[in-house]
DNA sequence: AAGCCGGGGAC
DNA sequence: GTCCCAGGCTT
């Protein structure tokens, strides 16, 4: 990997993510520092000082689900659950149904989880210590970073999928949009990157370059701040991720159907029932006996998640109160 | 390591 | 219609 095959564009860029030098990296700081200073998108949840609370929830919510939703879901999630004590009171059925549009309710639940430890075992506000938080239901790795970075303003390490790409392109001569860089050199090039002290600006301005400039497929290099020290401007091909088959069910993944069986349940008037032939009706314009061990199959797997129950006398279906 | 877990919008 | 998207948990 010589210097020569990653610069197409400007002067030198750095092709050793294992030794990057000082000065590139602080060009790269000022830029993308610079760049979100002025045009860094302006989300509800990006406060000078944001409640905790706060961050914890939107960043659950932005676990796999657009910022554009959350922007417009989370004021009114908020208004419904104020604090960790309003969400920690709160049944299952009244949390899946203020998740309604989010997707992944499992998160949902998890999310109120998390709230009922943090009032039961730390008097209600969330800890600011990277032990205590891995061990909350719900958080793993990128939460906990982006908590301790945006919640605390603590130097950490942020890594999601828009980070990941950012800085495997940015250091790496990559041939193709799909590529990335190993973990491990990811991780390490991470750690020598952000400024200290910028972490929380830092990480969300990285996002918001990736998401604007650096995305996916198509990338925008012609108008990305941090065009000239990239190793892969301009050079990326496009190209497509394998993707494994889903198990789907008359044309349909099954996934989508589960989603169809809560929503049902969700907009259930109060007092109304639904048992599985019900059920089977609503969802199927003309069900058959092999629909039945199917549906049950997603019943069982949404009463295994707690979204789901049965009531009293075993046959009406319902959101788990 | 791989499978599971949604849903809305852009195209 | 197809494809995309601020992960985490389970096996």
């Amino acid at each position: 990997m010589s210097p020569s095959n990653c610069v197409r564009h400007k002067r030198e860029a750095p092709c050793r993510p294992d030794v990057i030098d000082l000065t590139t990296v602080e060009r790269i700081q000022a830029k993308v520092l610079g760049w979100y200073a002025k045009h860094g998108r302006g989300f509800v949840w990006r406060t000078p000082s944001p409640d905790p609370y706060v961050v914890l929830v939107s960043e659950v919510m932005l676990q796999q689900t657009q910022t554009a939703r959350v922007q417009e879901r989370l004021p009114r999630f908020l208004d419904q659950f104020p604090d960790f004590a309003a969400l920690a009171a709160a049944d299952n059925a009244t949390v899946i149904r203020a998740w309604q549009g989010m997707g992944y309710n499992n998160r949902a639940l998890r999310l109120r989880d998390c709230a009922r430890v943090v009032v039961q075992q730390y008097q209600g506000s969330l800890p600011g210590r990277r032990l205590d938080l891995e061990q909350l239901p719900g958080l793993g790795p990128y939460t906990v970073g982006a908590i301790l970075s945006f919640a605390f303003h603590r130097d950490t390490v942020v890594l999601d999928v828009n980070i990941r790409r950012l800085y495997s392109r940015l250091f790496l001569s990559l041939a193709t949009t799909t590529d990335t860089m190993p973990e491990p050199l990811l991780r390490h090039v991470a750690e020598q990157t952000y400024p200290r002290g910028r972490s929380s600006d830092w990480h969300q301005a990285c996002m918001d370059i990736a998401a604007e400039f650096c995305t996916a497929h198509g990338p925008r290099c012609l108008f990305c701040p941090v065009a000239e020290t990239c190793c892969s401007a301009f050079r990326l091909v496009e190209a497509v991720a394998p993707r494994v088959a889903e198990p789907s069910h008359r044309g349909r993944p099954n996934r989508i159907w589960r989603g169809r069986v809560v929503e049902m349940l969700r907009g259930l008037p109060p007092g109304e029932v639904l048992d599985l032939p019900a059920l089977m009706d609503r969802l199927l314009e003309t069900p058959n006996e092999n629909d039945t061990p199917w549906l049950e199959s997603i019943i069982a797997a949404l009463v295994r998640d707690g979204i789901v129950e049965f009531g009293p006398h075993g046959q009406a279906i319902r959101l788990r109160s």
